[in-house]
DNA sequence: AGCCTTTGACCAGCG
DNA sequence: TCGCTGGTCAAAGGC
């Protein structure tokens, strides 16, 4: 109530009526199953800064827009597999395997950017300057994001698999509007600098992983860097668990979050709405929030992801509609069972079909994970969303399509493919 | 004292 | 226009 830039003393301006749907564009998203090897993942960082592009679907583009090392989003999650833990994908060439553990999806379809939490590619931005979107330039860039997230899950041996789904010029737009259509065109940063990125916060990722188990389910959200404020608390439809909603308490920061979680705690699914205007609290500074998040609620590595993934902005939310109809790419899958992809799983389900809520009109990034019963490591999920089949595909990586499917609520083809050994 | 969470009510978008 | 649903408000209470 009494934070600053409050919306109610600003009512609806963060969520303009029917935002530019012309502008809307689609989220990118990344699904990614919790998983628990981010301590090992973060042992082999290199440094690297990462440059943060906000953006929806651009995502893809822009991630690896910052440096000559890479081309695209392929180049990062290349860059991943690489690492030393990283396990070719199990020959799961058949169409009937994509349910096959360890994968890599990037699906293209709606703006977002959803990954499970246990992958934590959030909790990385604990480091300052690291925060988010921010055309300003705080924050982790959605590149960095996926490339963390990347990374991640290469350790844990997975398999990666891309997928163009729909491609949204649409998102572009949106993204561009902070960033620039430039920086999409530039060069991705490698993947060893986003590594670097989760070095420097392994050791939060580590007390996730450990208060994980014994999470509390408090609701404070994520330490991210940022600090929340829950402003509500409802049961929404269609979810197993009540959504709590946040806002960054900094002052005039329009950035807000949905979290779910679990009954045992567990973030299952965030949800970041905005830009943030400013630079992530000095750990020491936020000794407050720090507390609170580190604390009990926050322990979750889940959490972390929040601010991170931040994309686009409020103003340019785009309706569901729109990303629907704007869907005018063919799929590229890979790796993971098309129940998954179409949305089944409690953190997969988000993905693509089952995503548009009506009222969603701004999501932007999105990081699930699925409901707690499942500790144990499994393989990682990960599904990207972009809007830019080119990025994907054109990245210089070789895949080879083994399947190809039309799911449900898409009109356009799902192919499925696997990243060969780079 | 300040900040946060809780929670029921209210508001707005959509079909 | 109405009902449903998601998102937000704001009073009350806690730390």
């Amino acid at each position: 109530m009494t934070e600053n830039g409050k919306e109610h003393q600003q009512p609806k301006q963060q969520q303009p009526p029917s935002p530019s749907k012309s502008l809307s564009s689609r989220p990118t998203t990344i699904t990614l199953p919790p998983r628990s090897f981010t301590e090992t993942f973060f042992s082999s960082g290199t440094p690297g800064t990462l440059g943060f592009s906000p953006g929806p679907m651009t995502l893809l583009s822009s991630f690896f827009s910052d440096s000559d090392d890479c081309k695209s989003f392929s180049q990062l999650l290349a860059g991943a597999i690489a690492s030393p833990n990283f396990k070719p994908p199990d020959d799961k060439s058949s169409a009937g395997d994509f349910s096959s553990s360890s994968s890599l999806s990037i699906v293209p379809p709606p703006p977002m950017f959803s990954m499970p939490l246990g992958l934590s590619p959030v909790s990385l931005p604990d480091s300052p300057g690291f925060g988010l979107f921010s055309p300003q330039g705080f924050g982790m860039t959605h590149q960095q994001a996926l490339a963390q997230v990347t990374a991640q899950a290469a350790q844990a041996n997975s398999i990666m698999h891309v997928q163009p789904e729909y491609s949204t010029p649409a998102m572009s737009s949106t993204f561009t509007s902070t960033q620039g259509a430039h920086q999409q065109q530039q060069k991705v940063r490698s993947v060893a600098d986003s590594r670097v990125k989760i070095q420097e916060l392994s050791d939060f990722s580590r007390s996730d992983q450990r208060s994980e188990s014994s999470s509390l389910a408090v609701d404070k959200p994520a330490n991210d860097g940022y600090n929340w404020r829950k402003y509500g608390q409802k049961q929404v439809k269609g979810s197993e668990y009540p959504r709590s909603y946040y806002k960054c308490t900094h002052p005039n920061c329009p950035v807000k979050k949905k979290v779910e979680r679990s009954l045992d705690g567990q973030v299952t699914e965030i949800i970041y709405k905005g830009q943030h205007n400013h630079q992530p609290p000095q750990s020491n500074k936020r000794g407050k929030d720090t507390g609170g998040l580190n604390g009990n609620s926050n322990s979750h590595g889940n959490s972390e992801l929040d601010s991170r993934f931040q994309s686009g902005n409020v103003s340019k939310e785009r309706d569901r509609k729109d990303q629907e109809s704007s869907q005018a790419t063919p799929e590229h899958v890979s790796g993971m069972s098309d129940s998954e992809e179409v949305g089944d799983t409690e953190a997969g389900g988000e993905v693509d079909e089952d995503e548009p809520d009506p009222k969603r009109r701004s999501t932007e990034v999105r990081v699930t994970e699925p409901a707690s019963s499942h500790r144990t490591v499994t393989e990682p999920r990960i599904i990207v969303q972009t809007t830019s089949e080119v990025d994907l595909l054109d990245d210089g990586y070789r895949w080879r399509k083994y399947g190809q499917k039309v799911v449900k609520g898409n009109p356009y083809p799902r192919w499925f493919s696997l990243l060969h050994r780079l």
